[in-house]
RNA sequence: GGCCCUAUCGUCUAACGGUUAGGACGGGACCUUCUCAAGGUUCAAAUCAGAGUUCGAUUCUCUGUAGGGUCACCA
């Protein structure tokens, strides 16, 4: 690298048609990542350039999620209040020679199904027809005629430019140094490239990064669930997990370190570490990643499953071993909320109903269930004396008696930890109950 | 279809041209206090195919195959 090396400024140029997708969240990623270990800019822009599609809703959601991923931006920018500025490059451009307003038949074109008017008048690109070639960061040199893209419209009019021209301008403008952007714009690149030179405009060091497919290796659609960072912040993922595995995706630290906070990530990111072949999304994966950051915010996350018991049992007050069997079972958020309204853990604030055929174990009869609690009972403030007894008996034939009369429950925590939580006398009245039943 | 990109376990990935092809997720088995969870141990699982270069190819070259992207007066 050279001493006078440029400062680094790239940007995230997200169109506001849609919730934060998924994808775009990797690419702002990334390009954060990169402006914050080299102490760039990082600049976010909304191209907004005259599309129906575009509404102020999807700007809102960008920008909050943006927020709740801890990813900050430097400058704000919107293409619809740019208008004078591409409208002067234009003016220079047709002035030059290097663009044309050009007169065809009107006519009708269909697109996707839909039909177009095409206007009579559009200004055009003089392409050069030459061969581009560049370097890109993750997949090496790069190199496309632009022969066949012809004379391609970069403006419907002087004050209607399209998505290329903005792009190459406002890039230009704010001196972006580096254009880190999904694979799926690798081809349209020369076209930007052509427009550069006419405007002279200096080129940006490129770098395509992958896309993120579905299962089924296609594109990361609507088809395949959720697609939006939205659902994921609904189901309960937490900002670190979701950027830790979207890392993850189409990058490697090189060492064997998996999990990282987010100033981890910007020590440890590399461009040149990033992989060329698209990734498939496993929400399995993230589900574990999750469950690791989880871990990492034990406090934080112990407190709000204090509050959501708290919302639901008042009246209570509840036990941090409690706090910790939910601690244990969760992977995202919203399972906190799923154990409660299961009631998995109503036994430790109501007395459980109990129905005589579960009480034994099940290679056990009821009498023994019952001659087994009968004994317990006698030594119930002795958890060792209760094991020696129930290796004596046979363990199932013992703990499970004793854990499903404390608990009503055929799956829950172990009985020594019930025992310890409820308490002695509780645990008293619960065995004995087991008794009458039996 | 044209152009472009890509190709290691099911998935994410590691491996100066020389490794028993490594790790993680997921899956199986076992251990740990019966069940659940957590934890521990452990097993199975991959270099797309064919040529070439080389003493030696996962790695370099070519061809094929497969997958993806893109071909707007959208962004």
């Amino acid at each position: 690298m050279s001493e006078n090396k440029k400062k680094v400024v790239v940007r995230m140029a997200p169109s506001p048609t849609g919730y934060f997708h998924i994808g775009s969240v990797r690419t702002a990623l990334f390009n954060f990542l990169f402006a914050r270990q080299n102490e760039g800019t990082f600049i976010f822009r909304s191209e907004d350039t005259n599309d129906a599609r575009s509404k102020k809703e999807y700007e809102d959601n960008i920008l909050e999620s943006l927020k709740w991923l801890g990813l900050s931006y430097d400058m704000f920018m919107k293409q619809s209040e740019r208008t004078e500025v591409y409208v002067s490059y234009l003016k220079k451009m047709i002035e030059n020679g290097s663009a044309y307003i050009s007169k065809d038949e009107a006519a009708t074109a269909t697109r996707k199904g839909e039909e177009i008017e095409q206007r009579s008048e559009v200004i055009r690109l003089r392409n050069p027809n030459k061969k581009i070639i560049f370097e890109d960061l993750v997949r090496g040199t790069i190199e496309f005629d632009t022969t066949e893209s012809g004379d391609f419209v970069i403006a419907k009019s002087l004050t209607e430019p399209l998505y290329h021209l903005a792009v190459v301008v406002d890039d230009h403008e704010t001196g972006a140094t580096h254009i880190i952007r999904g694979e799926d714009i690798l081809s349209s690149t020369p076209r930007q490239i052509l427009i550069q030179e006419a405007i002279g405009a200096t080129r940006p060091i490129y770098a395509h990064i992958p896309l993120i497919l579905a299962p089924d290796r296609s594109k990361l659609s609507k088809r395949y669930g959720a697609t939006s960072l939205v659902e994921y912040q609904k189901q309960g993922y937490l900002p670190e997990a979701i950027l830790n595995y979207m890392a993850l995706l189409g990058w490697n630290p090189g060492t064997e370190k998996e999990i990282f906070t987010l100033p981890e990530l910007i020590e440890a990111f590399s461009i040149e570490k990033v992989q060329k072949g698209g990734a498939i999304f496993d929400e399995k994966k993230l589900r574990w990643v999750n469950k690791e950051h989880i871990k990492l915010q034990k406090e934080k996350i112990i407190e709000i499953i204090k509050e959501k018991i708290s919302n639901k049992y008042p009246e209570q007050t509840i036990d941090v071993r409690i706090l910790e069997l939910i601690f244990e079972r969760i992977e995202v958020l919203t399972d906190i909320d799923r154990l409660i309204e299961d009631g998995e853990l109503d036994y430790f604030f109501n007395e459980p109903a109990l129905t005589k055929e579960k009480i034994a174990w099940k290679t056990s009869t009821p009498e023994e269930a019952k001659k087994h609690l009968e004994h317990v009972l006698t030594i119930i403030g002795d958890s060792d004396a209760v094991m020696k007894y129930a290796e004596e008996a046979g363990k199932g034939n013992v703990l499970w008696p004793l854990r499903y009369a404390l608990s009503g429950k055929e799956k829950s925590p172990d009985p020594f930890t019930l025992l310890s939580i409820l308490g002695p006398d509780v645990a008293k009245e619960r065995i004995e109950k087991a008794i009458t039943i039996l």
